[in-house]
DNA sequence: AACATTTACTTTGCATGCAAAATAAAATAA
DNA sequence: TTATTTTATTTTGCATGCAAAGTAAATGTT
């Protein structure tokens, strides 16, 4: 590859995720309109369905969403009653968020939400797929910052 | 994979593209700085480095960046005396976009950027790279929309 | 205990990303 | 030609993403 070509579009891997990123919120938007969230609330929905009672940095890391932006998001789920926030007993720093009961019950509509999606990636076996994850995974461990890596490395 | 694993964080393709596409960003800033453009504008630099003189559309299509972004981004370039818009002599409604001096002159210190951007991507070796690209494309062109796919197809 | 430092969040200011509405000009239809 | 429709771009309103500054509470230091 000539040095002139470093710059051509076409063999930019960042300009490939920033597309394939873009799309995929797209393509979530609709599918997500019925549940009233948007895609970065729906990252915030999956990690609590994952793990409740959380504190707002440990969704920091799990979702890899900004902290100035979450605090915005989770006003936004605290007030369509997803979510609740409560400072924590112990240290009054913390905020433990928990979900409601319309959050845990919002799961189950939540399920066809992947199946959905995935009829739209017919195109990409199973074997595509995984090997897909495992390159981002590596590719995402180069390109963290090291107190980002730090956290992907302890999950 | 049970059902129940579907909405967990770690199994989902969007949300490592978004954390990959974020981190990107943020690793372009720094590189960018000396500059002075943001990574989307650096996209627009990047289209108008392979091709000068196009209309917005054009633009639109070869970056993939939101026409109504791509409004403030160009004015932005244009203040910074990178390029400089002008409407079409044959078609009004069209706007052509075109390198200055300045422009031009950017690519070569440009030509740093990727560079010093591969050198944090040493993990990856060219051909997991390639596979990378592939797939990515062909996910892409499923995860587009109609108007899109047509789009990415003609290029 | 009093001061400095670290930690967990929030706030701020700026730059997109996106859908939908708005504009203006060109192409078409009647 | 006039009315209709399509096309190219901009505007609007809302939701992040991000760095950096700001807050308040917990820790550590002397």
């Amino acid at each position: 590859m000539h040095e002139h070509d470093l710059l051509k579009l076409e063999n930019q891997l960042c300009h490939r995720f920033y597309s394939v990123s873009n799309a995929f919120t797209r393509a979530y938007r609709p599918l997500l309109k019925s549940l009233d969230i948007t895609y970065p609330q729906y990252l915030v929905m999956m990690a609590l369905w994952e793990q409740d009672n959380v504190t707002i940095s440990q969704l920091v890391e799990k979702c890899r969403v900004d902290a100035g932006a979450l605090t915005l998001i989770l006003q936004k789920l605290a007030q369509k009653a997803f979510i609740v926030i409560k400072p924590s007993q112990h240290d009054k720093r913390v905020k433990e968020v928990a979900l409601t009961e319309k959050g845990q019950a919002t799961k189950s509509e939540a399920l066809q939400i992947p199946k959905q999606l995935l009829c739209q990636l017919q195109n990409l076996d199973a074997g595509e797929m995984q090997q897909l994850k495992v390159l981002i995974d590596k590719l995402y461990c180069e390109l963290a910052t090291p107190q980002d890596r730090v956290a992907a490395n302890d999950s």
